[in-house]
DNA sequence: TTGAAAGCGCTAACAA
DNA sequence: TTGTTAGCGCTTTCAA
């Protein structure tokens, strides 16, 4: 491929000079550089970055690691933060995780080796705790949407909030029988809507589940409970709404339902979702890690922890239940 | 960040065999060597990928340029795609395209920079020929799904023939008023299917659409046309499926319907697919570029061209007409 | 305004 | 088995 080098030989001037041209046009003569640009066009000159980040300490690139779980969400952080990047004229090294294939530790070495300025990570465990703290402080980390480490920057998103946003919503609607299948983490916000508006908390509706939701427990928990409504996270959703279908039940006129995360299918199926803001998150991701890569403070650095509130997009999947007497009916 | 000269001083040792260490353990002795790698340990150190491509010929990393078109397949491929490189020691570079922001050229640019070993596009028209033509022949290019240089190496679907597949799975159950929405390069499989059953082909049922379809525009035709089978493209099919939801047209009981490109609504939903077998995209694209890459031969290449057989993935949204009479009571 | 020279971290040919 | 040396392509002092 054509060199610096090569340029300067056609040119007639020296190395530094045709570098100069392009790193630093300013300082050089409008004539030599006119010269040197039209040399570059005509021999199809691309600057080699490799060399370029060797010489220098930043190679204006970025590692992101996406964890396996199958969220879209992740899909269309991971696209805006590319844009945004590339905006910044910074590039993104991607790696996925896969589960007994793939680790954290697997994904995290060659994006080091490259040198990345920086790196985004979802990880939800400090298992990976002393590879981490090998990693130079000269790359700077960011934790999305977990915070497992005390000492890295953070982006959350305020869950718990979230799912108290829409137990509350339907609780509203004279929902009172709410089946909730989803993460510990957040089920506190189902229990703080129904104590804000002076329910007990039917916690026999509460199925805490680490592992993905089956039909089987799915239709079994409809059966004993008959509830009005189900409020589900992410890929219980799925579950939940496929089982829903395939008993034919409909919704809302049978059940209300509300699913945790946004995605394709529940805008088509006109399902009320608890959203997070892309655009929110995206930004302040990139903020926060090319600003510690621009402005590095040694020494003692308070780690920024920055908290997102998720929002709840009404479509129609969530009926109004009129009075104590149309629950029964149902 | 530590480098192999500071292995070295701590290792009492030059760089090279310190360098060999790592990269041809073989040929140094293995005492020597032990001592290298527990100082290594220690140390934290890790090779830097930056000066090993500058010194070496290539870089290991591979760049993908993603369309905009919110087609999912796309990210399933660019998932398997990246984890099959890295199994292989190859980094993956991404890059998302936005139109009227980031074009085909900017998002080529900063990948060239990088040096890349190779690139996977997915052009879909020879707008930046000449860009291309400059990009140094050391870097490997392969189209996917899409064919628009004679010069690369391609993997294309065999669309016309999935579309055949779908029209002729509606045919054999009895349906007769297919309405299709689609791209041009697709229909062709649609008249076979008619033709080879001895059909006419209902040419006032075939929307050719080069953007996307809207809500009004399916509505209409549903009118007028009053189909008993709907086939539609990735996009197209959103909205299809979504207006049927919103006028409570029962799926299949009041009109049955195929999409073209399998999704998570799609599985959901219980609708019937062409789906692509996504092991064998990813197998063929990987293969293809790192055998060039490893095989680099000079002058002449003739570029390989792999098609793939989408397949018919039979889910719960098509109806068996049994008999005119049937079709005329619809 | 330009050039010479050193060096970023690594590899590899050559010599020892 | 190991060390010396040159060089990948670039930037950046320092000197001219």
């Amino acid at each position: 491929m054509v060199s610096l080098k090569d340029l300067s030989k056609r040119c007639g001037c020296s190395v530094s000079t045709v570098s100069r041209a392009f790193s630093n046009p300013d300082i050089v003569k409008e004539e030599t550089k006119h010269n040197i640009f039209s040399v570059a066009e005509e021999m199809g000159y691309t600057p080699n970055a490799l060399a370029r980040s060797l010489k220098n300490t930043h190679s204006q690139t970025i590692g992101i690691i996406i964890p396996s779980i199958d969220n879209l969400f992740y899909i269309e952080v991971l696209k805006n933060i590319e844009l945004e990047l590339h905006k910044r004229d910074y590039k993104l090294i991607v790696s996925f995780l896969q589960p007994g294939i793939i680790d954290e530790r697997a994904a995290l070495e060659p994006i080091v080796s490259a040198r990345v300025d920086g790196i985004i990570i979802f990880s939800d465990n400090r298992d990976n705790e002393r590879y981490f703290k090998r990693i130079d402080k000269q790359i700077r980390i960011v934790q999305l949407f977990t915070r497992p480490y005390d000492e890295y920057d953070s982006i959350v998103i305020r869950d718990a909030d979230g799912m108290e946003l829409a137990a509350d919503c339907l609780l509203k609607r004279g929902h009172r029988r709410i089946l909730y299948f989803g993460f510990s983490d957040r089920v506190e916000g189902y229990r703080r809507a129904y104590r804000k508006r002076g329910f007990p908390v039917p916690e026999e509706l509460i199925y805490i589940e680490d592992r993905p939701l089956t039909a089987e427990i799915f239709s079994e928990a409809l059966q004993d409970h008959h509830p009005t409504a189900v409020l589900t996270c992410s890929l219980n959703s799925q579950t939940a709404i496929q089982t829903m279908i395939g008993q034919k039940i409909r919704i809302p006129e049978d059940i209300s339902f509300i699913s945790y995360d946004d995605s394709n299918w529940a805008r088509i199926m006109g399902i009320t979702v608890i959203a997070h803001p892309l655009e929110t998150v995206t930004e302040h991701v990139v903020n926060t890690l090319l600003e510690r890569i621009h402005c590095p403070q040694e020494g003692g650095i308070t780690p920024v922890r920055i908290e997102i509130m998720p929002y709840l997009i009404e479509r129609k999947s969530v009926r109004y239940l009129h009075s104590q007497a149309d629950e029964t009916r149902e």
